[in-house]
DNA sequence: ATTATGTTATATTATGGGTATAACAAAGGA
DNA sequence: TCCTTTGTTATACCCATAATATAACATAAT
């Protein structure tokens, strides 16, 4: 019917769980601006097939989505990406992933000036076409 | 015999691993200057029985530590900070946790300078009595 | 000798991830 | 009206991992 934007694509030798791998590519989706606001998302039994993987693993990665507020789940059309701007929500996720991230960073000496650039670097990635 | 500078504290009713706990404890406390290089952690039947946790949990933790290259495993000395400085392969792993983590602050509008300032928060709290 | 260190082995329990069916209500299309 | 598709829920099963519980071993310090 519709032409799926995103390219779900699962590596099952991974140590990370399916389900988070689809909801980490879905996010990077979002912020690279392959899907936008408004969009639908394949149905949990479409990206379940096309993905080879089971149809539950699909809907908790979608559940998950819709907690953290990236989609809205409806019905009738679907996964639809649906932004909610909890910044506050973020922040603190962020400052606690960080504060392990960079406290193995600082162990090695690896220097401000450099995460900087790396944020600067993975940062003009996401921003392409936008402001 | 010897006394523990590091306060482990374990929450079993977190949804992170007690091993994961255990490492990231140590690698803040050596980013916060509270555990120095050739500083012994105390042994994994210490360590265990003190944070009421099996000496299998603090192996493994102590094993990952290794592995990273933080820490060195003497049979006589027990466990002793010693880190080896590999900043490419930590490099590598910060970019890929910080891809999604950064994509998930794009979604939702945090800016670029918003991570900078985070970064550098968090940085100055390691930082103290160093450089 | 005794103690304490890391290390290895085995076994058990509990939890979470993933799969396999199945069924339901709601909405849309033919 | 009938059929399809949607999310949603429930149940059951398998498997890998986390964590525990003992036990034993070689090595090194006291």
């Amino acid at each position: 019917m519709k032409s799926d934007k995103v390219l779900i694509e699962v590596d099952f030798n991974s140590d990370e769980a399916i389900y988070v791998q689809l909801q980490n590519q879905i996010i990077v989706g979002i912020a690279m601006d392959t899907i936008r606001e408004g969009d639908a998302l394949p149905s949990v039994r479409r990206l379940a097939e096309t993905a080879g993987i089971n149809m539950h693993t699909v809907n908790k990665a979608y559940t998950v989505l819709k907690q953290e507020g990236f989609i809205r789940l409806d019905k009738r059309k679907g996964a639809v990406i649906a932004l909610d701007m909890d910044k506050a929500r973020t922040l603190l996720q962020m400052r606690e992933q960080m504060r392990v991230l960079l406290a193995k960073g600082c162990c090695k000496n690896i220097s401000r000036e450099e995460v900087h650039a790396l944020v600067d670097e993975i940062f003009d990635e996401y921003r392409k076409g936008k402001v």
